[in-house]
RNA sequence: GGGCCGCUAGCUCAGUGGUAGAGCACCUGACUUUUAAUCAGGUGGUCCUGGGUUCGAUCCCCAGGCGGCCCA
């Protein structure tokens, strides 16, 4: 740095970004800009120079639109025009200077001087090709938003998707809150926790796999509509769509039932979508998938037993997924090995998700579930197998579930006892015994229905993203050596 | 957990049982409205790691690491 510069500066005035730049003047042709001329200071990262000994261009980036600057030699200092020599892709400059457009009508900042801002000492991966080793780009997630300009556009919708949805329960009158993260018993789903432990206390504490039952808590405490968008922690397998860590919305209604809330998230996702990315019809994959209402709906046991005789070619009849003995015969007929802690129900579900997800390509409620997989729900009021549950499939998985809440405390301790003898006979996801929460339904949970919604995935829907990881700006990883 | 695939320069990728290559990036030079600018010259390597076979291994074999996809 002979040339006096410093090699880092504190700040730098910008009167506009290049996005300002690009919105406010993209349109305007060589007229307009002579007739009115734009002078401005603004600053970026240098994404290429194009360089001819008197005459030279580079272009910069904020991060979300480009902008190209002239930068000729007799029109700058001749201590900038050596900063201008010494720049490497990658280096971040201020400018400042006029807009013009060249012969080739590119819209350009005409530079009357150059100011170095900070070094880039690590070249940065290749203009053309870009960052596409899927590993790096999920390490080094700083490089794949420097030079892939999808990778932001993803989390800008991302950021959307979450604006949209807390506009939308805002505009409804819910509570938004915030409950604990690391709780006693990890309750609300059935998973398997991450386990840890504070030291003043010398207490056991799990990282929450939902927050379902603090929010049920809230609903006893008068909050008739709330809902929360937070972490969960589950420790199990990693795939192309599960994280370990993953952002759950949450919502209650009290008054309400799992019918209501069918309605509901029609209205929502089709509404999120149009406000995230402007329409309620997605390309995924190779789908053309709509997200307008109204969803088809298909009954668990019903969908299970069509496809099952579709299958076998012989009938099924419901009686067959009921009897703990028949729905057994039934699974392995089918090649399901049923493990010996499941019943009927269980088996019910395995059914269904092996023989019918791969079709639930456009929207569809899948409801009615067996009472043996569903501990927080409300049974059918003619039917104590089957709980007022539905679970919403797009593309395939499942995005969001939701039921009628079990609010009899009695009930839910007969629920949660039989959870235990699950988790006894070696059901690892089965659910714990939460005393404090039966103790609270016995001071009254109103009539309430309640909805969890995967908003990783809903995004994965909404930007077309294959994996998970995709959504996740810093996924979970394996260490590097 | 199982199967398949990948790992070579900073990035994107070729390639070979015998001195390791290209494009971009970087350095030097030419060029005053270019568009992946061009042209000439140059620097740059733990060929993922370890072991084995071999006179000789980046390449063949075995084990491991990290990642991806599919299945459970």
């Amino acid at each position: 740095m002979r040339l006096g510069v410093d090699p880092y500066p504190r700040a730098f005035k910008r009167t506009d970004t290049v996005t300002d730049l690009v919105s406010a003047h993209g349109a305007k042709d060589v007229e307009a800009l002579e007739a009115s001329p734009v002078r401005t200071t603004t600053a970026g990262r240098v994404m290429a120079i194009r360089s001819f000994g008197k005459a030279n261009f580079l272009v910069i980036s904020d991060g979300r639109s480009r902008i190209q600057i002239y930068i000729k030699k007799d029109a700058l200092s001749e201590r900038d025009f050596a900063v201008f020599k010494l720049l490497d892709f990658g280096d971040y400059v201020g400018v400042a200077g006029k807009l013009f457009r060249t012969r080739t009508n590119e819209l350009t900042i005409f530079a009357s001087s150059l100011e170095f801002l900070v070094k880039c000492f690590i070249p940065l991966p290749e203009k053309w090709h870009g960052l596409s080793d899927i590993e790096t780009r999920y390490r080094q997630r700083y490089l794949d938003l420097v030079v892939n300009p999808d990778s932001r556009r993803v989390f800008e919708t991302r950021s959307r998707v979450l604006a949209a949805l807390r506009s939308f329960f805002n505009a409804r009158g819910y509570l938004e809150v915030e409950t604990p993260m690391m709780q006693p018993i990890a309750g609300g789903a059935l998973a398997r926790p991450f386990v840890t432990h504070h030291n003043a206390l010398d207490m056991q504490l799990f990282l929450r796999i939902a927050p379902e039952l603090y929010l049920k808590r809230l609903t006893v405490g008068g909050i008739e509509r709330v809902y929360e968008i937070n972490r969960n922690f589950r420790n199990e397998g990693i795939s192309t769509q599960h994280n370990p860590e993953f952002t759950m919305l949450e919502f209650y209604q009290a008054y309400s039932d799992y019918q209501d809330l069918m309605a509901m998230t029609e209205e929502m996702i089709s509404t999120v979508a149009r406000e995230a990315i402007g329409t309620d019809q997605i390309a995924f994959g190779e789908h053309q998938i709509s997200l307008a209402p109204p969803y088809r709906r298909v009954s668990l046991r019903e969908g299970a037993r069509t496809a099952a005789s579709a299958r076998l070619g012989t009938p099924v009849a419901d009686a067959d997924l009921r009897g703990p003995e028949t729905a057994a015969a039934l699974a392995r007929t089918l090649g399901i090995e049923p493990h010996p802690s499941w019943g009927a129900g269980r088996i019910a579900m395995e059914v269904f998700e092996r023989l019918n997800e791969a079709q639930l390509v456009q929207p569809t409620f899948v409801y009615d579930f067996p009472t043996e997989v569903s501990p927080l729900s409300k049974q059918k009021p003619d039917d104590p197998d089957t709980v007022e549950r539905f679970e919403l499939y797009v593309a395939s998985f499942e995005v969001a579930n939701a039921f009628s809440e079990l609010n009899d405390p009695a009930e839910q301790r007969r629920r949660f006892e039989a959870q235990l003898a699950e988790r006894a006979a070696g059901d690892l996801d089965a659910h714990a015994m939460d005393e404090d929460y039966v103790h609270a339904l016995e001071y009254g949970l109103p009539p309430t229905a309640g909805e969890g919604v995967g908003i990783d995935r809903l995004v994965m829907l909404l930007t077309n993203s294959p994996s998970i990881r995709d959504v996740i700006l810093f996924p979970l990883m394996r260490p590097r050596q």
